[in-house]
DNA sequence: AAACATCTTTCTTTCGAAAATCCTGCGTGA
DNA sequence: TCACGCAGGATTTTCGAAAGAAAGATGTTT
């Protein structure tokens, strides 16, 4: 317990060595636990014992239970009373939820930042569209399927350039709930990308492009629609996907 | 602590006698946590130690820091890492996010249950909107101040009314955002009433029947507007009542 | 064999103390 | 006088154990 304590206050007086560095266990705990469901490590519905995860990640209950009460009010994680925790399930109910609130909540904040946009959110922009491009580029004539490192950078990208387009939106809330809709989103897209090829049938750079011409040109009504259908094509692909197998 | 205990064990044995008993001490800590923040018992941005927490509720630290997780992603509580908790600060351009947001979520949901809605949806509106009219004229004739409770009756049937409007929006997402977003409102709304007649220059029992008409008209635009129109009126006031005070 | 009660085991939940950290006030030196 | 550092106290955070409840196993009765 010392070295993890004393690690963590060293974190905390060198900033600037690794940016997003967690502080406390209870921060430690609800990354981890978040990044493992989001990423199907825990299946759908699976309990979420305490005592395995306190072997899994060398932590106490405490900070557990803070992070899967954190988890439990961003829907990854169900609390039943005396009967503990278990991994949220999916389905494709559920995923339809996730996109169509994702899409209100994005095409709002999209408008809004369209409206408000100054230089820096078009640069901001741009800068995110190419490098999610440059990764593209340099994944896609791979022919293979990616490793999860691979995978994990291009979602990394891709959340930077959907954020950047709401950026001035204006609305601390609407920022915030993208977010979390995103990392709910997650739990469907990675599972279905996992073991696929970097290029299906769609052509998704393409798609992105178009989204950021319009937001660029100012088209409000352009660019929600092409958003829109951005998250609707990826949501029939993973119902596709979905449907045939046992889910 | 052994006393407690059996109370709540006697109490998930016996869930008739008591609709909505509070099964285990984290419960119980983050619903009276809540309630204090949305009531103003504990000031905006005030510190919430842990030990005055403890004394005041009864209970240990865990179960609190559990429920103050909770509340912080509910945005009612702001925590920093080693420093604690302390109530999530008010502010004029906050209100007007939490009333913008949930305007954008309700107007969505409302839309949905006005297609989506059958017979049960309609009576529900019905029954709730005279439940609270009749509480409005057994309030509105006083001529004095409204005490605590009758207040907070008032608001739960308000709630209420508004809850069966979207009621058939088929999105557990929004529901479960409107429902936060209330919560958030009341912070605003709840200080502003306090110690007001319940009659204002402001006729709400009329705005509440003309979306109630709209809506079962079936008129989706002319009910989403009487909506956000009802929902600014009342920003409209509470910043009224905010910018000449400290805040 | 089914229904039921009782015991055991497993797990959650809570507690209180210990460890780690932050904050404040005081003294020291420039 | 002001910056700096360093105790001492206050507070948060974490831990491990103990208490309590649920699930499962065992035995008993009808």
């Amino acid at each position: 317990m010392r070295a993890k304590r004393n690690a963590a206050a060293m974190a905390s007086h060198d900033e600037t060595a690794s940016p997003e560095a967690s502080f406390t266990a209870a921060e430690t705990a609800y990354r981890r636990l978040r990044s493992d469901i989001v990423a199907g490590v825990f299946e759908p519905g699976q309990p979420l014992r305490l005592e395995f995860l306190r072997q899994r990640y060398g932590l106490s209950f405490s900070p557990l239970r803070e992070a899967l009460n954190r988890l439990q009010t961003e829907r990854l994680v169900l609390a039943a009373a005396l009967r503990g925790f278990s991994v949220a399930p999916v389905s494709i109910e559920e995923m339809w939820d996730v996109t169509e609130t994702r899409t209100l909540i994005e095409c709002e904040a999209l408008k809004r930042s369209i409206d408000r946009g100054d230089d820096d959110w078009e640069a901001g922009i741009v800068a995110a569209f190419h490098a999610l491009d440059l990764q593209v580029r340099r994944l896609a004539p791979l022919g293979r399927e990616l490793s999860v490192d691979e995978l994990s950078a291009l979602e990394i990208r891709h959340q930077e350039f959907h954020s950047a387009l709401i950026a001035k939106c204006g609305s601390r809330r609407l920022i915030n709930l993208s977010d979390q809709l995103h990392v709910e989103t997650q739990r469907y897209r990675l599972p279905a990308l996992a073991g696929k090829m970097p290029t299906g049938p769609r052509d998704v750079a393409f798609e992105h492009r178009q989204i950021m011409d319009a937001t660029l040109a100012r088209e409000s009504d352009k660019a929600e629609a092409l958003l829109a259908a951005h998250y609707r094509r990826t949501a029939e692909l993973i119902e596709a996907q979905m449907s045939p197998r046992s889910g």
